[in-house]
DNA sequence: CCTCACTGTTGTAGCGATGCAACTATGGGA
DNA sequence: TCCCATAGTTGCATCGCTACAACAGTGAGG
């Protein structure tokens, strides 16, 4: 490992638990509303749009069952819909309402707006300097898998 | 808000996702072995040493009894063990077993192999930015509340 | 010594997530 | 038309998290 990437990889330690904090605490209002297993349907819904059941619960790596009983909680509570498909009266179509739009909406704004803050708290060459290292992290990283993501609720 | 910082926003933004998922695997295999709570009192017995019972409920923000069940999984797991408080016969203090320990350990240098691996696909001007970067972002973002990390489980 | 506060556990109950098996309704192909 | 695969739901069972109430044991002060 080249010298200089020991030091980096402490302080991207010491960061990554600060945007944990941020990630965590943008999620925790939507959390006083839905779980964490409600809220990544969601998430999911606002990404791909409109899915059918069985790849809804095929995208989330879940039981066809499980999401059905996950779904109706999440339309008793008004965040999603479900409509049958036109052509197809076998087929059953979930997408986000206004309301669950809005909800996912909400956590990354406020995500936004808690990294912009804490942004405001460094210098301008600090931010330049960060700038050019995140977008290197983030292609040198790649996309996370979803699965990956679903241990986190995201 | 400053024009570079929209830029760098969007850059964290998009790290925070690469990081999330980093963290996201490097706690999967543990979380075969015991659930998100379950682990959240394993990184808080790490990070504080042994606890009475009353005091670790507290940390974490649940009902004693709520502990009890969990610490009884803990400890049936092999994770924990809870042993009289000399002096006191009321007490009881939760200490990790070395499974504990180590199960809580492999998680962070799981985490630190997998930052250093990205870190190596990234050039050593690319590195140094996101050094100063990252560790003027911890800085400046301070500590997360333990409060908020339990949101995630961390 | 006696009462009272403290510590932790147990009893009880509810909720959500999860999967398997069985079922209904539907669509497509022979 | 008839059979079979497909889509989704429902019945059933289990598990873990959670809290409240009640309890037993213990410690401390009067």
């Amino acid at each position: 490992m080249p010298h200089d990437a020991v030091h980096t990889t402490a302080a991207t330690l010491a960061s990554s638990r600060a945007l944990l904090g941020i990630v965590a605490r943008s999620l925790a209002p939507a959390l006083t509303e839905v779980t964490v297993p409600q809220f990544r349907v969601l998430v999911v819904l606002s990404q791909s749009g409109p899915l059918r059941m069985g790849d809804l619960a095929e995208r989330i790596g879940i039981h066809p069952s499980t999401l059905t009983r996950t779904v109706e909680r999440l339309e008793h509570g008004g965040w999603i819909v479900r409509t049958p498909v036109p052509d197809n009266r076998r087929e059953v179509r979930s997408s986000l309402t206004e309301a669950g739009q809005a909800l996912v909406a909400t956590v990354t704004e406020r995500r936004v707006a808690m990294i912009a803050e804490v942004l405001e708290g460094m210098t301008t060459d600090e931010r330049a300097a960060l700038g050019t290292g995140m977008e290197a992290f983030a292609r040198a990283a790649g996309e996370p898998q979803p699965q990956d993501l679903l241990e986190l609720g995201m």
